[in-house]
DNA sequence: CCTCAGCCTTA
DNA sequence: TAAGGC
DNA sequence: GAGG
């Protein structure tokens, strides 16, 4: 646990640190990884005792690393092999020029234009071959650590969440986030008073203390000390160890049966146990054969109607089938009090409320009010992200090359240039969807817990849910038809003592999204507040404590209160249909905001109707049907191989890599992202490869339909964006981008992003005099003073990742890590 | 009051 | 250039 | 919408 403790980083941030990335640089942050299958300790060991065999070796870990990476292996499995380059991470940023080998550097291609050309000669030898750049970073991790539990269903499991309205349900009250539950019954009122008096203590408190006496909110994992106050303001705490069944759960044991026991297994297994109901618990077992009356009474409650909305009243079975099972079941066969009428709504959408499990973060509670719209359940609110795209070059004109046409060489096949290694992106740690996070800290997080059970009342909050962001393949209920990709949430493991906050600003983004007239940036302010409540580690109370938190002002700090108090705010009155709905259409892949903005004007008010009736969308779109859900892992690595291999028969000297979420580690993804390119050293490059790559793969069936193709297929920056599948599968969105050998570094930064960490880093590049895009780190690049680029600068590096972020004097990270 | 990443394809 | 996209 |  590097991490220093996260908060006290985030707390009154210096002035200077304006963006988010710095900030994190310099907070250490490892706490909240959203998407990370591997144990960070074990990495960060492995690359220690990696760096420091390399030093001693070499004396320097820069040349030590390119080196090293020089030798590919390809691996493909044996991560031992990887061995490769370590990370420089270590390394100080200064001396990163000097240290970069001397023949690659170079200048060349300062000019876009000498993109086309071959490797330039000279260097090309030496440098490139190097590998990968890689290398360095990606990488390897030692193939000990990784024990991580297959997948582990949990996560994946979604619960049923208490989530939406159901009319037949019984409860219907309010409800909290669970760090702040007010306790239902009799007693509330004073009890209320004591929490909101408790609160002012503590924001009081937080806003004088500096934030190095924050909590110790100690880093990730360690049991977080609940800093002030005993009691039930929430804590965090993880409860991995037992089991993950029920993460995200906070089950009340009315007073009858075994309830030690009972307890003991619920806290095993990752929920959280209360004798009494209060407004944020989301389970309440009873199987004694009452009657909703007399278990209501036994609850201190005048009716049952009193608990939280989509508190689901279940038998203790459900529980041991939970476990037994290992993940979060749904509730319905459960039911203390079974359901008598059918689910209505869900129009739209052909899914179908029961079959459909939610996932807990979206299920988690909700605030009263903000859901209630009716809008076809696009459960989880995307945070869909803004655009911009990756290709880059300009093309102008030139782009050809010359020169060879193409690198196909005949002998291929031999050299299997894997890529693998070269980035060394693991495939099998997935994790798959759920895996847990591993992390060493657990153990306290369960005692926390535990001890929580003892009190009777608990003051951890366990969850880490898997979020999943999607239906599975075995789903039922097949929505309709094309959405855009899989809405975010790429499955992340471990949730932070804010991620129901989080979760409300994830909707009220997406809402937003639909909102004509809404600044692009005001939207995006909360999802960006969004991330940043996610990964706090310090359970925020108020907005006023909130707001101490850079990215968090007075208007989002507003919104925090509403949220905390239950109140309906602006966040309520502006949750209207109509934004909903055009934030709907706009998931479906092609339609943005305007036209979704017309679709609703001509009258379309689900996705139901836009598949229905004629609104002008091209059959093609109909044809995405499974575009709505994300990938799963596993399956983004077989389409990945059979892409991969299919390009390596054509030239067996390739490098292809799997980017996007996949390189993040995460569970699964919207996409699946492929980056070719080639190294000249042989004076061959890989032009026109992906056309025949698109060929080759139409006539295999795992392409089916082109979104769009490159100006120029020969050009050696070129992307392709379509649609395959594994054949027999569902349809998938696929995206190919191929670059010259000397972007490869910033390609690798560009394609492995995300999106709002690139954002930061470019933003950052710009700060410091540099302009970084897909093609790498530039200097001297002038623009109008409309941001159109007058000249083209001249490239600074670009040959590794490593070289861009020591040029930064920014510490390499780890994919998983790669988040604003 | 200014800035917010940087580019690509399609129509 | 506008719209949509990565 | 937030921050300089
Ligand atoms: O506006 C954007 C969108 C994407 N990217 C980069 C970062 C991102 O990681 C990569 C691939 O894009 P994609 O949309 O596939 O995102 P992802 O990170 O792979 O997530 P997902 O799982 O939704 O595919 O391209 C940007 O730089 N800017
Ligand atoms: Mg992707």
């Amino acid at each position: 646990m590097s991490a220093l403790a996260p908060g006290t980083g985030i707390f009154a941030p210096p002035a200077w640190q304006d963006d988010v990335f710095a900030h994190l640089d310099r907070i250490e942050t490892d706490s909240a990884f959203n998407e990370d299958p591997e144990d960070i300790e074990a990495y960060e060991a492995w690359v220690r005792s990696e760096v420091v065999r390399k030093l001693g070796g070499h004396g320097d870990t820069h040349n030590a690393s390119s080196r090293v990476a020089s030798s590919r292996v390809n691996h493909d499995v044996a991560p031992a092999s990887r061995s490769s380059s370590p990370p420089s991470r270590l390394s100080s940023p200064s001396n990163s020029r000097i240290a970069r080998p001397s023949g690659i550097s170079l200048p060349h291609h300062t000019q876009l234009q000498t993109r086309h050309i071959i490797g330039t000669p000279a260097r090309i030898s030496t440098a490139p071959t190097i590998a990968t750049p890689t290398l360095t970073a990606p990488l390897p991790h030692p193939p000990s650590t990784r024990i991580r539990l297959l997948d582990s269903p949990m996560s994946i499991a979604t619960p049923q969440s208490p989530d939406r309205t159901d009319p037949s349900a019984i409860a219907r009250g309010r409800r909290d986030d669970p760090a702040t539950p007010v306790p239902l019954g009799t007693a509330e009122l004073d009890k209320l008073k004591k929490r909101k008096g408790f609160q002012e203590l503590t924001k009081h408190l937080a806003d004088i203390m500096p934030p190095p006496a924050l909590p110790q909110s100690a880093g990730r994992g360690l049991g977080r000390g609940r800093g002030r106050g005993r009691g039930r303001l929430g804590m965090t705490g993880r409860a991995k160890i037992g089991g993950t069944a029920l993460a995200g759960t906070r089950i009340c044991l009315a007073p009858s049966g075994p309830c030690k026991p009972r307890a003991a297994i619920i806290v095993q297994l990752g929920g959280e146990v209360v004798l009494h109901p209060d407004t944020a618990v989301t389970h309440v077992i009873e199987d004694s054969g009452a009657s909703a009356a007399m278990l209501a009474r036994r609850l201190g409650l005048q009716s049952l109607s009193d608990l939280p909305v989509g508190t689901q009243i279940v038998k203790w079975e459900w529980v041991t089938q939970c476990k037994f099972e290992a993940k979060l079941l749904p509730t319905d066969n459960y039911l203390t009090f079974p359901r008598t009428t059918q689910r209505s709504h869900t129009p739209s959408d052909s899914e179908t409320e029961s079959d459909r499990p939610r996932r807990m973060t979206a299920a988690r509670r909700r605030t009263a009010g903000f859901d209630a719209g009716g809008l076809p359940p696009r459960s989880v609110p995307a945070l869909q992200m803004a655009r911009s795209g990756p290709h880059a070059i300009t093309t102008r004109n030139a782009s050809r090359n010359p020169s060879r046409p193409v690198s196909t060489d005949n002998l291929s096949s031999i050299h299997r240039s894997s890529d693998t290694d070269r980035i060394a992106t693991r495939h099998e740690p997935s994790g798959g969807p759920g895996w847990i996070e591993p992390t060493g800290g657990e153990q306290d997080a369960l005692d926390i817990l535990i001890v929580g059970v003892k009190n009777g009342s608990v003051s951890t909050e366990g969850v880490e849910s898997g979020s999943e962001a999607e239906d599975e393949p075995g789903n039922p209920s097949r929505k309709a038809d094309f959405y855009k990709c899989g809405q975010k949430h790429e499955g992340e493991p471990s949730r932070g003592p804010n991620e129901w906050l989080a979760v409300q600003f994830d909707k009220l983004h997406h809402v937003y999204e639909g909102q004509q007239g809404k600044n692009e940036f005001a939207i995006r302010g909360y999802q960006r507040a969004a991330g940043i409540l996610r990964r706090t580690d310090i359970p925020i109370i108020s907005g006023a404590q909130a707001r101490k938190i850079k990215g968090i002002g007075e208007s989002l700090a507003q919104r925090i209160d509403e949220f905390l108090e239950g109140r309906q705010g602006r966040a309520y009155y502006e949750d209207t249909l109509e934004a909903r709905t055009i934030a709907t259409f706009k998931d479906v892949y092609g339609v943005g905001k305007n036209f979704a903005a017309e679709l609703y004007r001509k009258g379309a008010r689900t996705i139901e109707d836009l598949k229905t009736k004629e609104y002008g969308l091209t059959s093609g779109q109909r044809l995405y049907d499974d575009l709505i859900s994300r990938i799963p892992r596993d399956e983004c690595r077989q389409l990945f191989e059979l892409i991969r291999d299919a390009a390596l028969a054509i030239d067996g000297k390739l490098w292809v890599e799997i980017m996007g979420s996949y390189r993040r580690g995460a569970a699964n993804s919207g996409d699946v992202d492929i980056l070719i390119t080639r190294d000249t050293a042989d004076r061959l490059t890989h032009a026109g490869i992906l056309y025949r790559l698109v060929h080759s793969l139409r006539q295999s069936g795992v392409i089916t339909h082109d979104l769009s193709c490159p100006h120029d297929y020969f050009d050696l920056e070129a992307k392709w964006m379509g649609v395959g599948r594994i054949p027999g599968g569902k349809y998938r969105r696929i995206d190919i981008l191929t670059i010259p050998f000397e972007y490869w570094g910033g390609a690798l930064i560009y394609f492995t992003g995300n999106e709002v960490f690139n954002r930061s880093l470019r933003l950052y590049a710009r700060k410091q005099g540099y302009s970084l895009n897909q093609r790498g780190l530039f200097r001297g690049v002038i623009r109008d003073r409309k941001g159109n680029k007058t000249t083209e600068g001249e490239l600074v590096a670009s040959r590794t990742e490593e070289e861009i972020f020591d040029v930064l004097g920014i510490r390499w990270r780890p994919p998983h890590q790669r988040r604003p």
